[in-house]
DNA sequence: GGCAAATCGTAACATTTGATACTATTTTCG
DNA sequence: CGAAAATAGTATCAAATGTTACGATTTGCC
């Protein structure tokens, strides 16, 4: 991703000649696909092993814990998990007490999710952790470089959408 | 991310209060998650909606591209895929005539893969599509931007290893 | 008002992925 | 040398994930 470093060093290890070569190891979207994994992996340690959660269960936690309630459809695009993913995670929760649904009386469809108690001490448990692993992780950056690591990876989203 | 923007914000609309919250939208392992899910996304429109290869198999052949032929067992590092993705990868591409195996007659238990000529010729076909991608990616950043969330990404990486 | 189309959430099924254990071979070392 | 341990790759089974279609309800429109 370094500029060219991508483009053509033909002629190497009796691999393809004659054309570009693509070397992984530097392709843009390999590195950052290997870096998510690893800071997935990292932070997973905090809400899967220590408390028992899927990845899916602890976004849906996340945003609970600053909404407290919401409609189930609008978790979907809070924590980009289609409806199914959100259907199961919601599920899980319920069935180990996290949260509590009700039927929205105004569209007997929709059902509302909320945090009980145990839920809210759970979150209150989590998050210190959750936010002391990223505040690990980005400690090995200057916050110049945070700043601008911040900038392109909103340049980069909203280049693809 | 930006400092401290994911700490303490308490009294914000009935959420867990008396803590800290935490902004998913915000959290800087999501945000990765999610820009890694949309490159990657972008990406796999190159080789598996117009070549029909997994993630898996794009990566085993990406390395031969370079190598042209390599020990089964050197392929999972270099892809970041465990033993049996990797199997099952080349059991893929050798279904599709890309690549072929031989037994390595010092240690039988290897073998070894190495692109046919069919094989050759798809990656020669998809290689121009992919550096294409990644730089149209790379097009919304400036050079400057470029060269820190290279170092950044660097940093983090070595930061987790 | 009433019927077609849309929406919400989930069930049911298919496919993918992950974990475990096995076969074949090679290495280690008593 | 030869038995035990290690290694490469894969088969097999279990779990997670994605897809499709459905039941219940609401909305739009004639």
């Amino acid at each position: 991703m370094t500029g060219r470093s991508n483009q053509a060093r033909s002629g190497a290890a009796g691999a393809v000649d004659g054309g570009a070569g693509l070397d992984l190891q530097h392709y843009f979207p390999y590195r950052l696909a290997r870096l998510a994994e690893q800071v997935s992996l990292a932070v997973a340690e905090v809400y899967s092993e220590r408390f028992a959660l899927t990845r899916q269960e602890w976004r849906v936690l996340a945003i609970l814990g600053a909404r407290s309630e919401i409609a189930t459809k609008e978790i979907g695009p809070l924590t980009t998990l289609d409806k199914m993913q959100v259907s199961r995670a919601v599920q899980g929760l319920e069935a180990r007490g996290i949260v509590s649904r009700t039927y929205d009386p105004a569209d007997r469809r929709e059902r509302i999710v909320s945090l009980t108690s145990a839920g809210r001490a759970l979150y209150r448990k989590i998050v210190p952790y959750a936010l002391e692993r990223e505040a690990g992780l980005l400690a090995v950056l200057t916050p110049e470089e945070i700043k601008i690591l911040d900038r392109a990876m909103r340049k980069l989203s909203a280049g693809l959408a």
